[in-house]
DNA sequence: TTACATAGTGTTATATTATAACAATTAAAA
DNA sequence: TTTTAATTGTTATAATATAACACTATGTAA
C-alpha cells in the first residue's frame, strides 16, 4: 500500500473510474483542468502506477486500465479479456489459469518471471 | 499456402530471416533499396502478412517476427517467450498450452476465439 | 474478350504514441 | 541537517501508425 504523489493519484482515480481503458493522451486531455499539461507526465505517472501494479496496459490497444484484483501488488501475471466489437476489457481472475502459467515451463524446461495474455472475442453484449 | 504479392514477399523475407523481431522502420530502412519507400506500405504488408499467419506481432515491442511453427495458418492462437535482458523471442510451440488455452473459459463460460501471450524473462544465455 | 470486382501499389500528408534532456522542487532517509 | 531519491514542469523531438486519393494489376464470370 503506497501512497501516491499528486499526478498519480490524479490519473490513477481518472482512470479507476473509467468503465474501460483510457489510452495516454485522453487521460491527457481529462486531466488538464488539473494543471497536468505535457504528455511526459502523463506517462510518468502511468509507468510508475503500472510498476506497483495500480493499473495494467493492454498492450494490443496501447490502452491502460485499473487493477482489478485488488491482489496486483505488482503486475507480473495479468490476463484479460477483450471484446472485439464494443473493446470492453475485463481483469480475468483465475487461480486455475494463473498457477497453469504461473507453473508453466518451456521445453527447456525455462520457467518465466512474467507473463501477460490477452484474449480476444466478443462479449455478451456483442454476442 | 497463398501466393504474396511482390511488397509482401520482399517484407516477409526480410523478417523470416533476421534473428529478431523488427520493427515497421528498420523494415522500411532495410527495403528501400528494393523500392519500398513509404511506411504505408511497409505497414500493409504487414497486416496482410499478420493477418494470414506469416508473421506475428510481439505487442509488447512493437516488433515483427516470422511464424515459427508452420502450422499458425492464421493467428489465432499465440504464445512467445521474451527475453528482459537480450530481447531474444521465441515462438512458443505447447500443445498442452495451446490445448489448455483455447478451451479456457471465464467465470461466466465465455469461450474465446483468439488469445496472445507473452512470458517475460531471462533466456540461457543471459542468466 | 470484355466487363466488373477485388486486391495491391505509390504518394503526400497527418495522426497517435512515446521519450530525451534539462532545470527546479518536494519528500525521505541518514 | 544534509544529502539522496523521487517527483514535477517544460520544450522539443522521436517512433509508431493511419487517412485520403489516384492508379495498376489480377482474378472471375458473362
Ligand atoms: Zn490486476
Ligand atoms: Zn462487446
Ligand atoms: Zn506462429
Ligand atoms: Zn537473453
Amino acid at each position: 500500500m503506497q501512497t501516491l504523489s499528486k499526478n498519480q493519484q490524479i490519473i490513477f482515480d481518472l482512470i479507476d473510474k473509467s468503465p474501460e481503458p483510457m489510452k495516454a493522451y485522453a487521460i491527457l486531455f481529462n486531466v488538464q483542468k488539473k494543471g497536468i499539461k505535457a504528455p511526459l507526465q502523463v506517462y510518468r505517472a502511468l509507468d510508475k502506477l503500472v510498476e506497483i501494479g495500480k493499473i495494467h496496459k493492454i498492450e494490443s490497444r496501447n490502452a491502460f486500465i485499473a487493477c482489478q484484483n485488488s491482489s496486483c501488488q505488482v503486475s507480473k501475471a495479468t490476463a484479460f479479456s477483450i471484446c472485439e466489437i464494443c473493446e470492453k476489457v475485463t481483469e480475468i481472475s483465475s487461480s486455475s489459469l494463473s498457477k497453469y502459467l504461473t507453473n508453466f515451463k518451456d521445453k527447456d524446461g525455462m520457467k518465466y518471471s512474467k507473463y501477460n495474455l490477452e484474449f480476444f472475442g466478443l462479449c455478451k453484449k456483442c454476442r
